[in-house]
DNA sequence: TTTTATATGTTTTATAGCTAACAGGAATTT
DNA sequence: AAATTCCTGTTAGCTATAAAACATATAAAA
């Protein structure tokens, strides 16, 4: 049984993304086992609280001592639905969403980033990596025939909202709003906001008080 | 008096800041007055929760008719510590580091982006707005000399442990980390992770499952 | 083979965060 | 001036999340 998977909390769904960062690197030097302790403390909480977001997944420990560290990688990702390939689009092509183009791993977490957008002719027809940036004008069908779920906004606040109401014509099911407006979709499109400033402000508010 | 002030819930403390980037529009757009319902709606939860965040800081609503939206805007400055200026370095001038320099309003938010560092010589000695881009072999007295108190990592995965050591030498206090690796730090510094994968794997988990 | 140590799987308890309810003040209407 | 409406301030109840506790299995050691 899949227990259950499917209905996980956004902050389980959080640290798992994040434990199998560091499973990753684990992997990369070659250590095969890791228990619940060594990932807590790598990933900064407790034992207890590794164990009970692993037990929401299908159990890859060995009950005498601890995780392989590439099953529980392998178990995250699919419960994560890393899985099947989801088609990822950024629109924008400035410095951050060059940023996300150049230096996300988006194929190792089963997502393809498909199509970079941007209206400035200068950079039209320029590469990224393997990617060639296209006109926004072409971003409704690009987006349609190419059936990609994912958009990333990265424009100026301006016209992030008229951006979003041509991806959600384009029938996209998730985006992720770099920009500093909130955005009016449809219920039925999954917004994340990822505004940049906000972090800036927590951090600073964390860093005064204590 | 000032309340639980100091001591807000961090889903308080990011709505909050939320709120403050959506009061700025409402502001732009010359609205005097908003009440809780409004400003739920344009943020996506319900009035109850807007209110019972605004509860924690010194009211400044009117027991008639909403609140003011440029006095709420300046309560929640106040309360989230940004009036006294902070001092902000990026370490990392490519992309993601240039998009932060270049596009993040701080000097709005009670922050003032003082340095940016890179290691790279065709970068060093470029200017990013009002910033030169310096070695990152000043880091550490860079740092010290004019007491930056917050550093955002923007550095491949490969140095930011590195980097990280640094900022710690150099006495900084807060650290957001947009590099993919966990970062060993002394408790008395905050740092805040901004894993950019994560946030793309988090919204296809939830794009998969609704 | 028994014992001990270690670390997981699971359940229980506690805390934190969110939703809902309600009491009360200001403006508006009758 | 009373009544109505709107919306805030505050408290109370509930749900979701995290911490703790415990039971169990494996491996190693005695």
């Amino acid at each position: 049984m899949s227990k259950d998977e499917g209905r996980l909390s956004p902050p389980t769904v959080l640290r798992l993304s994040e434990y199998l960062l560091i499973l990753e690197q684990f992997i990369k030097e070659n250590r095969e086992i890791i228990s619940s302790r060594e990932l807590a403390t790598a990933y900064g909480n407790n034992a207890n609280q590794v164990r009970q977001d692993i037990f929401h997944l299908k159990n890859s420990g060995r009950l005498g001592q601890g995780y392989s560290t590439w099953e529980l990688a392998e178990e995250i990702r699919r419960t994560l639905g890393l899985n099947d390939v989801k088609k990822v689009c950024v629109i924008g092509a400035g410095n951050l969403g060059k940023a996300l183009a150049t230096h996300v791993p988006f194929s190792n977490y089963g997502m393809k980033l498909t199509k970079v957008f941007d209206v400035d002719k200068s950079i039209i027809g320029t590469p990224i990596n393997d990617i060639v940036v296209e006109s926004y004008s072409n971003i409704v069908s690009g987006i349609n025939d190419n059936k990609i779920e994912i958009g990333a906004i990265c424009v100026p606040a301006s016209v992030a909202q008229d951006v979003c109401d041509d991806l959600v014509e384009a029938g996209i099911t998730g985006i992720l709003n770099y920009s500093r407006v909130r955005l009016k979709a449809p219920a039925s499109v999954t917004i994340q906001y990822q505004q940049v400033i906000c972090s800036f402000m927590q951090l600073s508010y964390k860093v005064s008080h204590d």
